[in-house]
RNA sequence: CGGGGUGUAGCGUAGCCCGGUUAUCGCGCCGCGUUUGGGACGCGGAGGUCGCAGGUUCGAAUCCUGCCACCCCGACCA
């Protein structure tokens, strides 16, 4: 099995190249790690937007939208959010520049400008929606809040790692507030379910799903759940959280409610999120060594064709042949395009659609207007094959669905295929070498987990919800109630 | 912030050790023509503070010193 983990990390840059680039500030800028995101790039991430906005409103959340700066005093009112972010914040310290008298032309900081209370680019936005909900909430018939905002945060991180790990990215949090503990479980749980569907029937990942480790827990938060997607070489990527953070912001910014009794109570809360970090999920996921391969559900373009032709009379005569078929896979709700550029060759036009991933491509020319035919080549597998041009529609229609079917099980089966199960340490330290999800045996002590992650790197990704068998700790022999999924992650 | 590496045209690079004509080659770009069923070809052309600042020298991309940036590996993290 190792023999598929190649490390394809280094490839992965040429395929960025389609969705982003690196964003090239100023020269001597000490902003690191910012990514420029592309139409091509964008148009995905509006298609993971607009599918997950549905989900959210299908389950009655709404979108709103919260300001990007969060004063100092309300950022570190729940201590161990703060803390925990403390060491990656933006900070803003004044709001003026002026002209630099000694520097003709340049501006320097006015210094009359320095604000009383220093502002913190948000790196996550619970502190500033929760000094709102303190507003807001005063009954039990105010509550459930379920909140959602797309919105960018930044994260001043030591490295940073183009779609995986930028300073600023974008992504969608959602808060919510609840009377009850339950409730706001539940909630935490719906959510974390939610993102594991939607990766796996929207985007073709396959997810494991369960709970953090306290160590790995987000700051401030009382449980957190979790996906986790295996990528080509052998590392896991958390692809999305989901947090039941207690009453602790309640209590931090004192938001109570009276219930049915009267009496006063601590709000009960969660947030989530996913971020472009799944673009990065996409492309570690199916790429391969032609470039992304994109799951017709998410593809900008779903299907392309490539007329062939030696000139303009020859283009216009394909162009007629194929035309009613255009329109009627575009009333199918189909995203179809033309390329009907001039100034390049057949070849490298697949090339560059392969390059980026588009699922179903159509090759017509002069011999197929003859034959009433088409050639139709599908991405994910690379199949090719001349078919009846009055076929052309069902087979598109065929190809749509059984492409994002086919890929949605290429990534269960890869997961399945490199999940695998340590009896000792030992064959732990050897397994995680390899690569993929490791299941073992584990204490539930943070001495364990550390001494695990000193010697091996790997880390407990997910503690799965499902009951397995209880067994022996592979370190220290202690008594364990099932098996978690460690891995080695990004 | 520790360890290693790199900086030459939009991108990728040769040259550096051993200083010496007008800084090499490929891709891309512009013009003209021929091409077009798997990344076309010919001819012509444009494009460079050799990362920055000092120093050594008759002469520096090349040698020396300092600085900066980027990449990889650690600590940190969605």
């Amino acid at each position: 099995m190792s023999k598929n983990l190649t490390n394809r990390s280094e490839d992965y840059s040429k395929w960025y190249n389609e969705l982003v680039v690196k964003a090239d500030l100023a020269e001597n800028s000490s902003v690191r790690g910012c990514m420029v995101i592309k139409p091509y790039g964008y148009a995905i991430w509006e298609k993971i937007q607009k599918e997950l906005d549905n989900k959210f409103k299908e389950t009655g959340h709404y979108n709103a939208y919260f300001p990007l700066f969060v004063p100092k005093s309300l950022f570190e009112a729940e201590e161990k959010n703060a803390e925990g972010f403390a060491k990656e914040c933006a900070v803003v310290t004044h709001y003026r520049l002026k002209n630099d008298e000694n520097n003709p032309g340049k501006l320097k900081v006015d210094e009359n400008s320095k604000l009383d209370e220093e502002l913190i680019v948000r790196p996550t936005s619970e502190a500033v929606i929760w000094n709102t909900y303190k507003k807001w909430i005063q009954s039990y018939r105010d509550l459930p809040i379920l909140l959602n905002q797309w919105a960018n945060v930044v994260r001043w991180e030591m490295r940073t790692r183009l779609f995986l790990r930028t300073s600023e990215f974008l992504w969608q949090e959602g808060h919510t507030a609840h009377a009850t503990k339950n409730e706001a479980i539940e909630e935490a749980k719906l959510i974390n379910k939610l993102y594991a569907d939607f990766l796996n029937d929207f985007m073709a990942i396959s997810v494991v799903s369960g709970t953090k480790s306290e160590s790995e827990r987000f700051a401030g938060a009382e449980e957190t759940y979790c996906i986790e997607a295996l990528m080509q070489d052998g590392k896991a990527l958390q692809a999305g959280t989901s947090h039941f953070l207690g009453q602790n912001f309640a209590k931090a910014f004192d938001v109570k409610f009276s219930d049915k009794n009267g009496k006063l109570e601590h709000v009960w809360a969660t947030s989530w999120g996913v971020s472009t970090r799944l673009m990065g999920a996409l492309i570690m996921t199916h790429g391969d060594d032609n470039g992304l391969v994109l799951p017709p559900k998410l593809a900008p373009n779903q299907i392309v064709i490539i007329p062939i032709f030696k000139s303009e009379n020859e283009l216009n005569n394909v162009l007629s042949y194929i035309e009613p078929y255009v329109e009627r896979i575009r009333g199918l709700g189909y995203s179809i395009k033309v390329d009907d550029r001039l100034n390049f060759k057949p070849g490298y036009k697949y090339n560059e659609h392969e390059l980026k991933g588009v699922p179903i491509r159509v090759t017509v020319g002069l011999r197929d207007i003859e034959n009433k035919s088409a050639e139709i080549f599908r991405r994910d597998t690379l199949f090719k094959e001349n078919i009846n041009i009055n076929d052309l529609i069902s087979k598109v229609d065929f190809l749509i669905n059984d492409i994002q079917t086919n890929l949605t099980t290429k990534s269960k089966n890869f997961q399945l295929n490199n999940t695998r199960v340590a009896k000792n340490y030992d064959e732990f330290k050897k397994l995680i070498k390899e690569g993929g999800f490791v299941l073992a045996h584990w204490d539930g002590t943070k001495e364990t987990e550390q001494k695990i992650k000193n010697e091996t790197k790997a880390t407990i990704r997910c503690i799965p919800e499902s009951k397995s068998k209880s067994g022996d700790c592979i370190i220290t022999g202690n008594k364990s109630l099932k098996r978690v999924y460690f891995a080695k992650s990004y």
